[in-house]
RNA sequence: CCGCCCUUAGCUCAGACUGGUAGAGCAGUCGACUGUAGAUCGACUUGUCCCCCGUUCAAAUCGGGGAGGGCGGACCA
């Protein structure tokens, strides 16, 4: 594999990458490392796998790759995991990503995974943390955290602290790209420009695109109807899906479709299955994409309407959501140890 | 260590001074209309009023105590 095809495959279905030059000039010189951290707080859902195909594309470009079980950053973020939860929470995670990696058609043993707490309560991190502490404004660690920190009417100093750890973390873990969500942005910006000065490099970013919301508007974690759960029944998907935002024609704000493009077809294409969509005679009869293009023209020119999409994106959403869910039954303890109030 | 403020529906809050066992907006649920959803109409639901004790025929409301949160002052070898 040469070098464009493996900038290719690692750049695929990306929102942005920082800069695509440098990556290019990483592989070929090599195999570049690369990161992605998850701070192990509320229960993982469909966003969370959108960037683990992602992963598959990695290690296919030769790639080595890290996750990063960030518990502490689960407890500095507004104490969103309370301190006594983090190692639960954190067992979860792992457990749970490996199952999506795997439904993703990914080897998780190539993976390593790391915890926070393993290296980041070492002296020479601490050390480096207090130096960037008496450096950084206030303001500018705000802004870093802005999108991936949660507002609170009394603000901690662990958020603000949260986005000088990240930087240092992908400097700890050596990681010559940093991977993440578009929300992640900032804070891997402010590691571009703090990392030099703190004996590190500036890492070469790769952000995964943020799915929309199904209810319209951004997805929000605490909205179950604006999300896919990885431990929805078949049902309940379908439900979601049937309920969703879906206007004929629009592609703005419209998840199913994002679903289907970031989500779906990647797997499909992966395993080289086509998506099947049933249609009534009266409309035109059934339907078959072999890839996200055809089905996004015929949606946008009306030839594909919602009301016939929506069932065979549930189906297909849930069919890969299913094998996750599995495993997440089998081993109900994880969940209970994570979740005790919430969880049934 | 001292002082002041806040805590009412899932969320933002009103009601407290002038006690009569609670309201608005948003959200949510259900219908109508669309070959989906949304929008739009129509209907509906929602509460340990932070906890305990007391005054009273009656306490979200008054008094005392407590918890949690916020702000300020003081101290500073």
């Amino acid at each position: 594999m040469d070098t464009d095809e493996r900038l290719e495959l690692a750049t695929r279905n990306t929102a942005e990458v920082v800069e695509e030059s440098e990556l290019e000039t990483l592989f070929a010189e090599g195999d570049p490392s690369v990161y992605i951290g998850y701070a192990p707080t509320g229960e993982m859902h469909i966003g969370h796998f959108t960037t683990m195909r992602k992963l598959a594309d990695f290690l296919g470009a030769g790639m080595d790759v890290t996750v990063l079980i960030a518990d502490l950053h689960a407890h500095l973020d507004d104490n969103k995991s309370p301190f006594d939860l983090l190692e639960a929470r954190s067992e979860y995670y792992e457990e749970t990503i490996e199952a999506m990696i795997d439904a993703a058609g990914a080897d998780a043993d190539r993976i390593s995974f790391v915890r926070g707490r393993d290296f980041e309560l070492d002296p020479d991190y601490a050390l480096e943390l207090l130096r960037m502490a008496a450096e950084t404004t206030l303001s500018r660690a705000r802004r870093a955290g802005s999108e991936v920190v949660r507002e609170s009417d009394s603000p901690k100093l662990g958020g603000l602290l949260y986005p000088l750890m990240q930087t240092l973390d992908v400097d700890a873990l050596d990681a010559d790209v940093a991977y993440g969500g578009i929300d992640q942005r900032g804070i891997y910006m402010l590691s571009r420009e703090l990392l030099p000065e703190h004996g590190g490099e500036s890492p070469v970013c790769v952000f995964a695109p943020l799915l929309s919301g199904l209810s319209g508007g951004k997805m929000s974690a605490s909205d179950e109807s604006s999300k896919v759960n990885l431990n929805d029944s078949r049902d309940e998907v379908v439900e979601k899906i049937e309920a969703a935002y879906c206007p004929a024609g629009e592609r703005e704000d419209n998840g199913v479709l994002e679903y289907l493009e970031y989500l779906v077809f990647p797997i499909l294409d992966e395993r080289g299955e086509d998506l099947v969509i049933e249609r009534p005679e009266e409309y035109g009869g059934d339907l078959t994409y072999g890839n996200y293009d055809d089905l996004e023209a015929d949606f946008l020119s009306g030839e594909l309407h919602p009301a016939d999409l929506k069932p065979a994106a549930g189906e297909a959403i849930s069919e890969i959501v299913d094998p996750i869910r599995e495993r997440l039954n089998d081993q109900p303890e994880l969940l209970r140890e994570a979740y005790p109030e919430t969880d049934d």
